[in-house]
DNA sequence: CCCTGTTTAAAACATACGTTTAGAATGACA
DNA sequence: TGTCATTCTAAACGTATGTTTTAAACAGGG
């Protein structure tokens, strides 16, 4: 049951590494800790060594991450109220709905970093009993009520209640798009292609503009 | 590995009902027969008996229901056109986007007749690779195909492309709203509560439309 | 009634699973 | 160099899994 935190050995980061990639194809439970130690090249035992229990590890794949995605949020957020302030307006809604999207986006269209390994098993997370999710979206409640404010400055007629709907809403078509990017050919025949990361940004934050 | 398909006995038809139920909650993967099979109070076997295998219980479970549905959403797409017809205008899009989602959400609201267990299901089964998902779809695309024109004749201005990425993001807010309609009050701190199943369709509706 | 096909039942099979244990290897520091 | 905590290894444990097998119960028509 005892979980380590000091600096691992580089084992414990590549255990990381690789259930990420696994979590991220596939649900909890199908995937085993053996398929991870043995493509991770370590020890069965490693996982309960480093993380106490498999639900530790999954955990533990989720926190790697999320602090600083969530910090990039309110980052470009950050950077939209200056913005705004020098130039003596009000922050827009496509400002604020780029804010909330682009991080994920951006990281999940991201090869190279492996970020976006990450995302697909965050929005995997999201539907898995297994993973206690609800402390996992705690963190991004957090994140999102700051966005509230500005949300009901630009549009005063919305309720809290309309706000938090839609943002409800446009987390969903976020996932979905996540979860289902390379489906998106298959549903148009071939017609759509799979572009760069700001093409799909940029019809993601239009969709969600528009239901705004 | 013989399927029967012969007009079985209840038994057959009580493991559908509860193993849609499990499924709707877990992943394949982490559904047993033995939690199927016990629950439904029939044997072990009569699983594999009737079904084959797991993976045919699975596919059997969606295939149950999902011709109903798919011919509901047609019908409210005819229905539509005659209005329009006799009404000699055309076919609004709030009518296109509200035939494509009435029958998921009217059957998710629905808690009698126990078809919101099979959306959730189905939500779900989307995002599960053990289920071979991509026939599922095909079944789907067929139907969206039908609406195509329609939006086309809306929006003459969208190429097809367009027509079908908003398709795509629309599933997505559906699914998600689907999979997490439960965490709406958490993420609003407890403001908005879910209500009736044409408010959420309504929500929905209006969302949808305005992203297109 | 017996025969035939279908359905249910119990048991066993082989394998995969998460976890634990006991000990070897390693490396830092005295 | 010897000590000690940390890291890694190999093996085993107990249990749960999907599936198969064997046979009993059942139903209907000849």
């Amino acid at each position: 049951m005892k979980i380590k935190k000091s600096a691992g050995s580089d084992a414990r980061e590549r255990i990381l590494d690789v259930s990420e990639g696994l979590f991220a194809n596939g649900s909890f439970a199908s995937v085993s800790i053996r398929a991870v130690t043995s493509k991770a090249d370590v020890n069965l035992s490693a996982v309960n060594y480093y993380f106490g229990s498999k639900k530790g590890l999954f955990q533990s794949v989720y926190v790697r991450r999320a602090t600083l995605m969530n910090h990039e949020r309110l980052h470009l957020l950050h950077e939209a109220d200056e913005k705004a302030q020098t130039g003596g307006r009000e922050v827009t809604l496509r400002e604020l709905i780029s804010a909330m999207l682009t991080p994920p986006i951006f990281w999940l269209c991201d090869e190279e970093k492996g970020l976006s390994v990450y995302i697909r098993f965050l929005a995997r997370a999201y539907l898995d009993e297994a993973s206690d999710m609800d402390n996992v979206l705690r963190q991004e409640v957090d994140v999102f009520d700051r966005f509230v404010p500005y949300f009901q400055k630009i549009n005063p007629g919305l309720g809290e209640e309309d706000i938090y709907w839609r943002i409800h809403f446009m987390m969903g078509v976020m996932h979905h798009t996540i979860n289902h990017l390379h489906r998106i050919s298959l549903l148009s025949h071939k017609a759509c292609k799979v572009g760069t990361w700001q093409e799909t940004r940029d019809r993601l934050v239009d969709f969600c503009c528009g239901g705004f």
